[in-house]
DNA sequence: TTGTGTTTTACGACCTCC
DNA sequence: GGAGGTCGTAAAACACAA
């Protein structure tokens, strides 16, 4: 938390001059501005120029009791994304091209890509690319998106595209999302805060396992030490890659708390 | 079609910070 | 004490080989 206890404090431990334009990660790079009505009136692009941050009092919207999470997740939630089985052309980085605006609608701040709104990207492709649920076509649970998976016991439901794209830019932004951007984003997508802060949680975890997997064949024959890793900056995609410079500006003398884990 | 391995949601335990 | 962090794990969803 301490981390993100800091970037509450709009001081982002990966801010933003650490998106290297080349890697097309410029807030250019998600495509030009949402066309109508703002999704985030004082949310400009992905430069997370966040005005001064209010008082925690006025974050302190509480999550919901677990089971209007439920009922948030499940229920006919307005911005269950349920029409974006559309392929999300969201490849590695350098991929990371501005994508057509949509011609619409879009209640989604998300840049639709245009055409075949429905149509599987690659049925027949490849999963194990890093970002291959990008070209999975909408989980088969028939729903569309935020299906239920267990009937019963409501197990856990598979975020649409949509949903997973939106999470991955902020991710790739930030690892560590802000509250602000925690409920904006679990607005516009219909899920609750709970699911947007375990998701990143997820997502980092995942992130330090595919880290953990490459230093490990980088050095298959040289043990760690046990509580160390050898090399903690992460290192390569999915954000390492995208963010080569971050480690740079983490050293360079930021008074921020920054986990270890994230030290060059 | 089935078995197996991987990925994706979700949670609990425990910890740190305020 | 509450919020959110990691870590470990469960189980569904999914991909793919046999």
């Amino acid at each position: 938390m301490y981390v993100g206890y800091v970037l509450d404090k709009d001081s982002p431990v990966y801010p933003g001059p650490a998106r290297p334009a080349s890697l097309g990660l410029g807030p250019q790079a998600y495509g030009p501005p949402p066309p109508a009505p703002p999704q985030y009136p004082d949310f400009t692009g992905y430069s997370h120029v966040e005005p001064a941050p209010a008082p925690p009092a006025a974050w302190s919207a509480p999550f919901p009791a677990p089971k209007e999470d439920w009922a948030v997740a499940y229920g006919p939630g307005p911005a269950a994304p349920a029409a974006s089985p559309a392929p999300l052309a969201f490849g590695p980085p350098q991929d990371f091209s501005p994508m057509p605006a949509p011609p619409g609608p879009g209640p989604g701040l998300l840049v639709q890509p245009v055409g075949s709104p429905g149509a599987p990207a690659s049925p027949g492709a490849q999963r194990r690319t890093p970002y291959e649920w990008m070209r999975r076509s909408v989980a088969a649970g028939g729903g569309g998106g935020s299906g239920k998976t267990r009937t019963k016991d409501k197990y856990r439901v598979v975020y649409t595209d949509h949903q997973r794209l939106e999470l991955e830019k902020e991710f790739h932004y930030s690892r560590y999302i802000t509250i602000r951007r925690k409920s904006e984003l679990a607005a516009s997508l219909g899920l609750t805060e709970r699911q947007v802060k375990i998701w990143f949680q997820n997502r980092r975890a995942k992130e330090r396992k595919v880290n953990k997997k490459k230093q490990q064949q980088q050095q298959p024959t040289q043990p760690l030490p046990t509580g160390h890793e050898a090399t903690p900056a992460p290192a390569g995609p999915p954000l390492g890659g995208l963010c080569s410079s971050s480690a740079s500006l983490l050293a360079a003398s930021s008074p921020l708390p920054v986990k270890e884990e994230y030290l060059p």
